[in-house]
DNA sequence: ATGGCCGGCGCAGCCGGA
């Protein structure tokens, strides 16, 4: 089973670049994150026509997250809980059923948390801490949980091409690093991180020529519960997809589990 | 050369992104 995140970048303004990485990647399920559109908005007619299943928790402008899916998705939830007075459309959760037991994904979109010394920062914290412990309560179900997505966190300076140039952004604050940390220490497992020691990207900004130069980040992240580590097959990056015409500046990550 | 973009909204140019 193929599970993959994407920031597409808008879903509506991406539709055909979506298609064409769905028709060559196949990935059975899919998170995406800054779809940019309300419900009503979201080009499920395509996308369901290639036999994913969708479902969306949108908002207007800005944004936004869904999941695609072959299979039926179960027990839906839209939003992180604890904070009900938090409109972001930033995350959710479905089952799946397999041969092999049923895989738990959330969906996350977390925010960026610039510019410091606004509000955005301590909004990203708290975010991370509500993550945090949303995330706990999902591990005490011993369950393959897969938490997939866009964290805006550079975990390490390897996972900068220039370290030096974040320094000064939420992206790479100690607090935002130490609060991913804390995340995996709970018993996750940052999945491509385990799986190679290179130095590899997921991000590559639309400006200054940043992708000419490879000057990325790595931003996207796959944690997976005990359970769904066990499982892992494979695990890698689409960078190729960087290079399409129309691009997002985020391209896929998955992951491989030998459930089906 | 220390800067170079993009989508949404809505129809100009600002906001948000990272």
């Amino acid at each position: 089973m193929k599970i993959a995140t994407w920031n597409i970048n808008g879903v509506k303004a991406r539709i055909d670049t979506l298609l064409a990485w769905l028709r060559e990647a196949s990935p059975d399920i899919v998170g995406l994150q800054e779809i940019k559109s309300v419900d009503e908005g979201f080009p499920r007619l395509e996308i369901e026509a290639l036999g994913y299943n969708v479902v969306t928790h949108g908002q207007k402008g800005f944004n936004g997250v869904a999941i695609l899916s072959k299979r039926p998705l179960e027990d839906v939830s839209r939003g992180l809980p604890g904070d009900p007075a938090d409109e972001q459309s930033r995350y959710i959760e479905a089952v799946v059923s397999t041969a092999g037991g049923v895989v738990r994904v959330g969906v996350l979109y977390l925010p960026n948390g610039n510019p410091l010394g606004t509000e955005k920062f301590p909004y990203k914290l708290a975010w991370m801490e509500r993550l945090k412990r949303h995330a706990q309560a999902r591990l005490e179900l011993e369950e393959p949980f897969l938490l997939i997505g866009d964290y805006n966190v550079i975990p390490d300076p390897i996972d900068a091409r220039s370290p030096a140039a974040w320094v000064n952004d939420a992206l790479f604050q100690p607090e935002s690093r130490a609060a991913f940390r804390a995340l995996l220490a709970c018993g996750f497992t940052d999945a491509l991180r385990a799986s190679t020691t290179a130095q590899v990207f997921t991000f590559w900004d639309y400006q200054a020529g940043c992708w000419q130069r490879n000057e990325g980040i790595r931003i996207d992240h796959i944690l997976t519960s005990p359970q769904a580590t066990d499982h892992i097959r494979a695990v890698g990056i689409d960078k190729h997809v960087r290079g399409w015409e129309k691009p997002s500046d985020h391209v896929p990550v998955f992951v491989d589990l030998d459930l089906d």
